[in-house]
RNA sequence: UGGGGCGUAGCCAAGCGGUUAAGGCACCAGGUUUUGAUCCUGGCAUGCGGAGGUUCGAAUCCUCCCGCCCCAGCCA
């Protein structure tokens, strides 16, 4: 390939840099990557960062990607998270083959390897209660203290430990910790706690265990046991890679993979974290985490995202390692690419104004040809009624407008799409009220299909449909969730006092033309001049229909009014 | 004032000692257009957190300083 031609790839990022090098280094010659979520909330968007670079390097170097569920606590964790997260990376486009795995399918193992612990006198039950442990653990600052117990014997130890897995002691009497090193500077080596007592069912091993094992504990063993190369994980986790590592070393496993970490994903105008999530599906302030306003990968789904746009959402914010903010915009800008090319083109009137034709002909309906994509052909075409009366955007007609205004006013002539130039003659208006009732237009019979044989021009084109034909139907509006950019930045301000009241505007007059009548649920159009929409997966019927609106297109008019 | 991570444009992000510091978003100015959409063209960092130093040459190496993020769950 001429070097000219390879200027469009994208560069590297530092990941998939380490990656190649180990690959052209013999290290790992194909990479085996895996995507862990907890299963106890839904995926969002910050996941689908994980979840593309995971797969996506594993597809691009010809390896696998497991999908591993990380249920090693069972108070917070359901079987109905896995289904939907499984729903979720597969809508995304990813396949996991038949890497299917959960770390409580590693509990036995797990066991063995704290005895082998026990007994290389790395590990020791202790007796402290969770404030003592805090006590002892020290400051930032300040070294922790050893506690009392460390220096049991190994035959007490696995005796106790035993005794844990065997349900004789009380949840929080008991833990076994790894012994390390208390002064570390590193919190997380100061003796961590690898095992705990919790009597919780578990979601897949049921009443079997009464100790359940610690992430830094399991989540290295797990990704050895599958042979894992990289282990790609969050900043966050930066400051458990020692503890990582030691786990690894200590204990016969039969790999070492390397944790790389990256930055995390953060959105503007929303939150992230599945714990605020979860309050606001709690609190009914969104209908669930479907929401079509929530960042949630089933939210997103159902405003009318598709899985192509948030992939090349993924692959334009990058991986990195600084802390970075993402403009909503740039989600946006994503859809909106996809859409573009997908949606087939159709119109609808979100807010109707009736406009009568009044030199049309009475009782003639007739077929006008319209293009479902104006640069693909392929789409092809599809009829659309027109007649004596129609119905054209409200804020189509301006009284007294100004030069700029390309649409309609008293005396003014612009073109329907596909249709006839309409030119406005007079304004019927509600005597007491003012209110603007309907337009009295005339139309030139010359201009079929859109084209004036004199070749004068209309600035303005407008969408309209049918007033007999057309179908009734709600369409919901959607703005960002919160008002401010990150809602979480002040700790003493609750993030849900920056809810945005306007989030969601129901429109229930609206009109779309009658060709939609049997539109799949779940399926994107757009409306011209208006933005992409997509039929409701779950509130919409026939003869009933719902529209969410995906994005809006640009608006340079809108833009250039403020 | 412990440890770890990070500072390149309004927002992301390449750059890995050697021509005028990629690219995208946003923004601005034109052009095409039966969507004020799309598309196309052009503009947009004498500058890489700051100050010194090394070098013929520094965003890249060194030193000091400044700023931001993360860590004291029996959460992940």
């Amino acid at each position: 390939m001429a070097p000219t031609e390879e200027t469009t790839e994208k560069p590297l990022d530092f990941i998939r840099q380490i990656v190649t090098e180990d690959k052209k280094s013999g290290k790992h010659p194909t990479p085996v990557t895996r995507f862990p979520p907890e299963p106890n909330g839904f995926l969002h968007i910050g996941h689908a960062k994980s979840i593309c670079l995971n797969f996506g390097i594993a597809s691009e170097f010809n390896g696998p990607c497991h999908l591993r569920f990380d249920d090693t606590n069972p108070s917070k964790e359901e079987d109905a998270y896995v289904k939907s997260i499984q729903e979720d990376v597969k809508w995304l486009g990813f396949d996991w083959g038949d890497n299917l795995f959960y770390a409580s399918d590693y509990f036995d193992k797990l066991y063995d390897f704290a005895v082998e612990l026990i007994k290389k006198e790395k590990a020791f039950v202790c007796d402290l209660t969770a404030d003592e442990m805090r006590e002892y653990r020290g400051t930032l600052t300040e070294p922790g203290k050893e506690s009392p117990y460390q220096n049991r014997s190994i035959e007490e130890n696995l005796e106790l430990f035993q005794g844990m897995k065997d349900g004789k002691f009380e949840e929080g009497s008991h833990v076994l910790r790894a012994r390390i090193d208390m002064a570390s500077p590193n919190l997380n080596m100061r003796d961590p706690i690898i095992y705990r007592i919790m009597n919780v069912h578990h979601h897949r091993t049921g009443n079997k265990w009464c100790i359940y094992p610690m992430y830094d504990y399991t989540h290295c063993l797990s990704d050895s046991l599958e042979n894992i190369t990289h282990s790609l994980c969050t900043l966050e986790f930066a400051d458990h890679r020692p503890m990582y590592d030691w786990v690894l070393d200590v204990l016969e496993t039969p790999s070492h993979p390397q944790q790389i970490e990256f930055a995390r994903l953060n959105l503007s105008y929303t939150v992230m974290s599945k714990r605020k999530l979860m309050q606001l599906v709690r609190d009914n302030l969104v209908s669930g985490w479907d929401d079509p306003r929530m960042l949630t990968i089933s939210g997103l789904r159902r405003r009318g995202y598709t899985p192509k746009s948030i992939r090349d959402f993924c692959k334009e914010i990058g991986i990195g390692k600084r802390d970075s903010w993402i403009d909503m915009g740039v989600l946006e800008n994503a859809v909106r690419n996809d859409l573009n090319v997908i949606a087939p083109r159709v119109m609808g009137v979100l807010d109707p104004l009736k406009v009568v034709i009044t030199n049309y002909p009475k009782d003639t309906v007739e077929d006008i040809i319209a293009k479902n994509h104006p640069q693909n052909p392929d789409m092809g075409t599809r009829t659309l009624p027109f007649s004596r009366e129609i119905f054209i955007e409200r804020t189509d007609f301006l009284e007294n407008a100004p030069k700029k205004f390309f649409r309609l006013d008293i005396g003014r002539e612009v073109r329907l799409r596909y249709a006839y130039f309409i030119t406005c003659v007079s304004v019927v208006k509600d005597e007491t009220t003012g209110k603007i009732l309907e337009l009295h237009c005339t139309y030139d019979p010359e201009t079929h299909g859109g084209n004036a044989p004199d070749g004068r021009k209309v600035k303005g084109t407008i969408h309209w449909v049918s007033a007999a034909q057309s179908l009734s139907c709600e369409i919901r509006m959607y703005d960002r969730l919160f008002n401010v950019e990150n809602p979480d930045e002040d700790k003493d301000v609750d993030f849900k006092e920056h809810l945005n009241p306007q989030s969601l505007t129901s429109l229930t007059n609206c009109l779309v033309e009658p060709s939609l009548e049997n539109l799949k649920p779940g399926s994107s159009v757009q409306f011209e001049r208006q933005g992409y929409f997509c039929l409701d997966s779950k509130d919409s019927r026939p003869g009933k229909l719902v529209f969410n609106r995906t994005v809006g297109l640009r608006d340079s008019w809108a833009k250039r009014k403020k």
